[in-house]
DNA sequence: GACAATACGGAACTATGATTCCGTTTGTCA
DNA sequence: TGACAAACGGAATCATAGTTCCGTATTGTC
């Protein structure tokens, strides 16, 4: 099943509890101050203390990643659906971005991560973001064979563009519709 | 000349060559490491004590704002300038477009400020966003006249877009081509 | 050249927030 | 149920970086 994980064979009831809720509310947390969420904030929506935090996450900086991995994992796992799906294969790839776009508007972290701050998460989550390039690859690629994508565009134009549309997501004076910036970057990947 | 700064009427030479040593290093250091530069860099890159900069930047937000608005005016004159030139509309609203954003291709600073992170700097150049504003929307307006430009792009739009380029220049892993970003991003304004 | 006034430099001060430590509590197992 | 290990909580610690303060140096003026 789990692949990564086999150092903790048993985790005592309260700490495996405890994992969970530290999960849940540091998603809360991260994703409305990003990176700059503070420990204390992210313990007390967990209802844990600090100390609990540590004993589960040895820095800030890994809970995040763990977090964002999470995260591109169900990019993957929504990409692949949509490669085994029916349909139109531009709007295929239209509807995974749609998709992932909407799951991610309210997650500042995330929307940093695909923006490439913070080294340590990016380094942390290379593993999806490989898989993540693969599936990308394999529905361009299955769009332009149907003559619907422009030729010249490669699986990295994808991430560029989400970097984009992060961007405008997380503009603090909230003036842009992302939804706007992410349907003009779709027509900009539509063949003439 | 100057409608803005009317209080300091006469400063000593020392202090005026200081000024302008201070704003030169502070570019360098701001356009290295944005917001998170320090102030002690800068103070070493400009030749001056931090002491120094503080008597002529109450804190370091007012200086990166200085920065910042002086280069959203060259964007502004730029602007200005292409509205005043002859030649096709689109190219020279995709002229404009593509010397701003080499302007700031190295400039951090600048890059988050257009991204909208940091309130003080939004606020602080708010001045300058809006005769931005209006030169966008007479630039686009002109080329939509002209059947160049989908009539459905507001001025909005555009520093939409300079703000999705502006993540893809920032981005830490450097992979992603911003020139290629702000080529998409201008066939998205295309008309058909 | 001497005196104010202005400006400088950088050590010291402070605030903030991540991380550690250790006394207390809880879960597990015989 | 008692003992022991595992886990918890949160006060204390530590590091970082912005800002202040004040003794010293420079400038402009008479």
């Amino acid at each position: 099943m789990d692949t990564t994980t086999a150092a903790k064979p048993t985790l005592r009831a309260d700490a495996r509890r405890n994992h969970e809720k530290i999960i849940e509310g540091a998603r809360t947390v991260f994703a409305r101050y990003g990176a700059s969420a503070q420990m204390e904030d992210i313990a007390r929506a967990s209802g844990v203390g600090v100390g609990t935090v540590y004993r589960h996450f040895p820095t800030k900086e890994a809970l995040m990643t763990e977090l964002v991995r999470r995260t591109f994992e169900s990019f993957v796992e929504s990409g692949r659906a949509a490669l085994t799906a029916e349909g139109d294969p531009f709007e295929r790839l239209a509807g995974v971005l749609r998709g992932n776009c909407e799951l991610i508007a309210g997650d500042t972290a995330v929307q940093q991560a695909i923006m490439g701050a913070g080294a340590e998460v990016w380094a942390g989550t290379e593993r999806e973001r490989e898989e993540l390039g693969e599936v990308a690859h394999e529905l361009v690629k299955r769009a332009q064979e149907a003559g619907t994508v422009r030729s010249d565009v490669g699986a990295d134009d994808i991430p560029m563009l989400m970097c984009g549309i992060c961007a405008t997501m997380s503009h603090k004076a909230k003036m842009f519709d992302w939804r706007r910036h992410l349907e003009l970057g779709m027509d900009s990947l539509r063949a003439r």
